[in-house]
DNA sequence: CAATTTACCTGGGTGC
DNA sequence: TGCACCCAGGTAAATT
């Protein structure tokens, strides 16, 4: 499951091997993404130079101009199975490659088994790529300095909903999911289950940095395995050594005490419930 | 109106 | 071998 640190890697694995570059072609095997890939964007593709690859949350966002120009951007989301290699412009293309963006003499290829992942066009005359629906109303990035204690704490005064909850939410700050949310909490030694409005101050002081930490450790070593976006088996994803992520039943790694498993809005929670209040 | 909850998409893996 | 079931993340819709 890509989780911000993955596309991260994945986008630093993918940018040299696409800016500068004109786009040659595009093959579309399977429109049936999470939302129907347009049809016209060979059409509208073809012959556009990329000028950037950058990240939002867990979306990618390739700029795409024409004579110095911007034209637009197209948006690709990797959702829980998805995944980006460059390939020869001739590879067979195997079972789930829906989606081909070919830029010289290669090919970015998105295979995707479970297709919930999305590839999206937002021309430049709609506005910025920022204000597309799914961008506009997203958290702050977890890794920049606009994500402090002070804005989880202002931005949850008057919710009720479990601070867990909230970091997956993802309209506070983006990018926490799963794994990383239950990880951060132990670290901070907050408990999942406590109401997010009903911390301290001082409490999200100690859990952003974690979230940092947690974050940039998992791309660091993610970027440690980076060996090449050119393979078949490619960089894959990374585990980091979890403290409680699942680990139901096993020892904390702290206190030994069994680490415990509940459901909060229907995704699995882990925690430890002698470090975490 | 905003916060919160529920449903949903898909297919690999598991257990019977 | 088949098949019912579970699970995952993020969005839309429904509900409070």
């Amino acid at each position: 499951m890509p989780e911000l640190p993955e596309v991260e890697v994945t986008r630093r694995g993918i940018a040299p091997g696409l800016e500068g570059r004109v786009v040659a072609n595009v093959e579309i095997r399977d429109h049936r993404l999470r939302w129907p890939v347009d049809p016209e964007l060979p059409r509208l593709l073809r012959g556009l130079r990329i000028t950037s690859v950058d990240r939002r949350g867990k979306y990618l966002l390739l700029a795409c101009a024409a004579g110095g120009a911007a034209r637009g951007w197209l948006i690709i989301h990797l959702g829980m199975s998805g995944s980006l290699r460059f390939v020869a412009a001739r590879a067979p293309a195997a079972k789930h490659a829906h989606f081909d963006l070919q830029v010289g003499r290669q090919v970015l290829r998105l295979t995707d088994p479970r297709r919930f992942g999305a590839v999206l066009w937002h021309p430049a005359t709609a506005g910025p790529v920022a204000s597309h629906p799914l961008l506009a109303s997203l958290g702050v990035e977890p890794l920049t300095a606009e994500f402090t204690a002070e804005l989880l704490y202002n931005a949850t005064r008057k919710r009720a909903a479990s601070v867990k909850q909230v970091l997956l939410a993802g309209d506070t700050v983006v990018g926490v999911g799963n794994i990383y949310a239950s990880e951060s909490l132990f670290r901070a030694r907050i408990h999942p289950k406590t109401s997010a409005g009903r911390i301290s101050l001082k409490r999200y002081a100690t859990l952003v940095p974690e979230i940092r930490a947690v974050l940039s450790a998992a791309i660091a070593k993610g970027g440690s395995t980076l060996r090449d976006f050119s393979s078949n088996d490619g960089p894959g994803y990374f585990q980091l050594e979890y403290f409680v992520y699942n680990r139901e039943g096993l020892p904390c790694r702290i206190c030994a005490t069994p680490i415990r498993r509940a459901v909060q809005g229907q995704r699995a929670t882990f925690y430890c419930v002698k470090c975490q209040h």
